[in-house]
Formats: C-alpha cells, structure tokens, sequence
RNA sequence: GCCCCGGUCGUCUAGCGGCCUAGGACACCGCCCUCUCAAGGCGGAGAUCACGGGUUCGAAACCCGUCCGGGGUACCA
C-alpha cells in the first residue's frame, strides 16, 4: 500500500519553526517510503485566513524544498485540497451523522456553557459538555428548531469504554470515554471544525499516516471516533514533541524568530534550517550532525524520533548555517549572495557586469568569515565603495606613534609598484614592516582601518588589489590628512 | 481540578539489561596556525542519567510512586 500523508496548516502568515518541522517529518516520511505528500489547507476559519497567508505558506515550503504531490496548484485526485472549498462535502457528511443519530443540534448558547462550566469547576467536577442537548426530546427539538434559535451539531461520543491507538512517537494511547464530551462539528454559522474537517478530508484523501505536532494528541481519540462513524479506515498516528524556545518556554511571538520568512531574510540557507529542524527529535542512525537531504531522506525512520521536547537553539542553528555556507561551491555562494548585496545598495539591481565580477572575487575572501548570508555585506564594502572610518577602530589602531611614518613609507611602496595585484601589494607592505621591525599584526591592522573603514574586514591584500591602486591611495591620502594633519606630521624617520 | 505526553552535560542528542569509569555535536576554556576577523588543527572542562522505591547476579535502560515541565479540557487548529 502507498504511504500517503499530509501537511494541513491553518494559513496564518509565514509558517512557524513548529510548522515546519512537522511539514518536513511528513515529507520525509513520505520521501524514505516512496509515498505521497498531499499539502491541505485547514482555511475554515473564515476569520483568521486571508490570501497572503496562504501565499506565504506555499512560499515557506517552496523555500524550504519541501514539494507536495497533490495540494494547491498541483492538484490531484481528491481535489480541492482547501478546506473553504470542501464546505459542501463536510455539510452532506454532517446530514449522515445526523440521520444516523451519531450527531445532534445544540442548542446551548455560549454564555450557558461557560456558566455550566465555572459551576462545575466549582463543584470540583469535569467542566466538559453534558450532553443535555442528546437528551432533548423531539417535541423539544422541534420547538427549538421553530423558534429559530441558534444551534451548532454536536458529534454523540459513547459514554462506555475506551479509545486506545499506536501512536508511532509516543507508544499507545489510551482515553476513556467519560474523559471526552460531544464535541461540535459544526458552528453555529455552520462552517466546519477542525475536528470534523480534518478526519473527513483524511478519510476521504486516504491518508495512511498522520502525523503532526504534539498539541493536537489529545484530539486523536476525538477524530478515530468519528472515523469509526463515518465507516473510515483509521490511520496511523505520530505525534511530535513540541519545539520550545531557549527558555524552555513554549514558542511564541515573545522569541522573535519564530517564522520560516525572518530566517530566510536573514541570510540563513534554507537547506541548513531543514538539516537543523530534523536532528530536533529526530537523530540519524549512524550519529552524524551535518548531513545533506538526501541522506536525510535516506535514513529518516518515525520509529527514531524522539517524545520529549526540544528547544530551538539557535546559535547551533547558525554555526550549521556557517558550515553549509563554507561547503557551497564558489558560483552557488555568489548566486545566494547576490541579493543580500543588492539589499543594501553595494551593487545595483540588476548588478552590471563589473559587479558581478568584482562580486565573484570577493566570494572566496568572505567565504569563511560568514555565518549568514547577510553578514558579507559588512566585510566586504569597503571593496564596493569607500566607507568612511569608524571612530572607534581608528581611534584604537591608528593612534599608535608609528603609524604616520608606516603609512606614509607604505603609500610609497605601494605607489612605486609596477603591477598591482595581491602578491605584489603583500610583497610591498611586508618589506616596509621589517624596514621598520614591526610585527606583521602592528603593520598590517592599520590598512583595515584606513583603507576598508574597520579592523575587522576581508583580507587586505586582497581588498587592495580589488579595490585598485588609485583608490587605495587616495584612501591614505585622506586617513593622514585627516588623522595626521600638518607638514611633517607624517614625515621622516 | 481532570485527562494525555515528557524528564541523560547549559543546549540538541547517543544509549533499546552487562560494550557506560555514560559517547557525539553546539556553546565555553586553553594551545597551535595567522595580515584583522574568521576558518582549520589539537587538547580541556562540563551529566549524583529528576527523585524515591522495587525487579535482576547486574539498571540511564524494566515496573511503581513522587516531583517538575508541557499539552488538552473552545462555536481555534
């Protein structure tokens, strides 16, 4: 039989960590045993959808490399996959629940309910729903109905026994009847609920496996229920432990970085997250860390994930990224650090085909020195354009009494050049060092400061030669005019 | 309150009764390399396996209890 399982996020904006860790534990499922991942869209909650959210989550997955075989704008046999266009097929179901006598309209307001419930609380009792409206009579039921008043359907759970399911993460689960209410199918506006929607679409999609996150365990026993109702095969079940900020609290908005669109904007890979968001519960058989998808898909087993909750360390997160960005092929890094570059103005948009070549040569220098895509930027400016010198560096190397005179004998040097390229500048400067019996440190971390704009930066033979001879002096020219005013000043030995 | 699920270095985890004086990774510390910053190499520190009982010749692993954390208890998903 064909494995089939299934994504089905409420669309609320750019997915969350969570989300797609769940997204990426089904389509590895699917992709280890050859199976089929449907993406459904649970949009029937009219008042928290809108169109960009559902944008946003076919663009997080894309990102992600996370494709889908039946859903939105793939189709598929069991089409539509968006659950506000299903409405017809969940109304007819409800009318079967109802002619069975499985289900039944409540006509409890809101406000009775919650009032019931303190009540309880109260008398120490469960505050779940009686079941008062199963008893109604149907001279009752028929008044009620005549008098319009409002209702939701309720699904009729038995109130013997005991539901109990595999749970492929957590091991079996059981639930007594008595633990759960007649839960509501459909609201008073008579749009479905999750706990209808979700079962129907799974029976009638013919999911095998269902599996997502750890809050919505308690709902299983809920929607086998129902399966059984409605004469479903029931599915397997796996539930994911949920992932937790630094603190140990649960994930929330209060963490900041909470949704897939905030690391792609800062310069994290999206094959670094995937890899990161799988060893979260899940670790490979052969214990290795840095490990591409396709060895991902090649060893994922449901069986290996692990129950207890895991926090979303992100500095880990962000030395993976690092590690993925070191293995990049030259060209590749290039293409990925494009528009970080043009984000910031560096180069123009389209870049023109000077920049792209100045562009290519600095790959290499920021290569090792980045951790985000969006870290080059800083390193590498000073190569694109001349940025002034922050106070702060200057003030801490360019203070020193032998930095006038190393300045001027090196602007010498580098003027009498006869080619200027990196061999020849480091050849240069490194003769005036011993000249002047400096330590290659003292005589080198100057030239960042004047000539990148900052002591921490690409390296500075390099930038120089890219930067070209006439830029460069000038530079100079300008940091001993600036930091060195005066005749002499920078004069002799 | 009631129900469900968890609990191994700070963090992610390995461990599926003897291989554990508990292994790896991130972070941290030290040394080496070095033109800044990195990267890289080598080494170090870090866990009374939540606690208490059992079962067993033997327990981090199995059972029970306690505690702690999380989830659920919606006309959200």
């Amino acid at each position: 039989m064909t494995i089939r399982v299934r994504f089905a996020p409420a669309p609320s904006g750019s997915i969350h960590v969570g989300n797609a860790r769940t997204a990426l534990f089904n389509w590895l499922y699917a992709r280890h045993n050859g199976g089929v991942m449907v993406l459904r869209v649970e949009d029937t909650d009219r008042s928290r959808v809108s169109e960009e959210s559902f944008r946003a989550v076919l663009d997080d997955l894309r990102w992600l490399g996370l494709n889908w075989d039946e859903g939105p704008e793939v189709g598929g046999p069991y089409a539509p996959y968006r659950q506000s266009e299903r409405l017809d097929i969940y109304r007819a179901v409800v009318d079967r629940l109802l002619l069975a006598g499985l289900a039944y309209p409540c006509f409890c307001t809101p406000e009775e309910l919650e009032e019931r419930r303190k009540a309880a609380m109260a008398a120490g009792r469960r505050p779940g729903y009686d079941g008062r409206c199963y008893r109604l009579t149907d001279v009752e039921r028929t008044k009620f109905e005549a008098e319009g008043r409002p209702y939701v359907i309720r699904f009729h759970v038995p109130e013997e026994g005991s539901t109990t399911f595999r749970d492929l993460v957590t091991g079996h689960v059981t639930v007594d009847h008595a633990q759960i209410d007649d839960f509501v199918l459909v609201r008073k506006d008579g749009f479905p609920l999750y706990n209808l929607a979700a079962p129907v679409d799974d029976g009638m999609m013919h999911m095998t496996h269902v599996i997502r996150g750890l809050d919505l365990q308690p709902s299983t026993p809920r929607q086998i229920l129902l399966h059984y109702a409605l004469g479903n095969e029931i599915p397997e079940y796996g539930h994911l432990p949920l992932i937790l900020g630094a603190d140990g609290q649960p994930l929330s908005k209060r963490h900041g970085e909470v949704s897939i669109g905030w690391y792609r904007e800062h310069g994290f890979l999206p094959e670094a997250l995937v890899n990161y968001l799988a060893l979260l519960g899940w670790s490979p058989r052969d214990g290795s860390v840095i490990l591409p998808l396709s060895q991902i898909v090649a060893q994922f087993q449901i069986e290996d994930v692990g129950a207890s909750p895991a926090r979303f360390d992100l500095e880990k997160l962000t030395w993976m990224n690092g590690e993925y960005i070191r293995s990049l092929p030259d060209d590749e890094l290039l293409r990925r650090l494009e528009p970080f570059l043009v984000r910031v103005g560096l180069v123009s948009d389209p870049p023109s085909a000077a920049e792209r070549s100045l562009m290519a040569a600095v790959v290499p220098l920021v290569k090792t020195r980045i951790e985000r895509l969006d870290q080059a930027a800083a390193l590498v400016a000073g190569i694109f354009r001349e940025v002034p010198v922050d106070p702060a560096a200057a003030e801490k190397v360019l203070g020193e009494e032998y930095v006038p005179e190393l300045l001027e004998r090196s602007a010498a040097a580098l003027e009498g050049l006869e080619a200027w390229d990196r061999d020849g500048i480091e050849a240069a400067l490194r003769g005036v060092q011993t000249e002047m019996g400096l330590k290659p440190r003292k005589a080198f971390v100057p030239f960042y400061v004047a000539v990148l704009g900052s002591n921490v930066g690409a390296p500075i033979f390099d930038s120089m030669a890219l930067i070209g001879r006439e830029k460069v002096l000038d530079r100079l020219r300008q940091v001993r005019e600036k930091f060195f005013p005066g005749p002499g000043a920078a004069g002799g030995t």
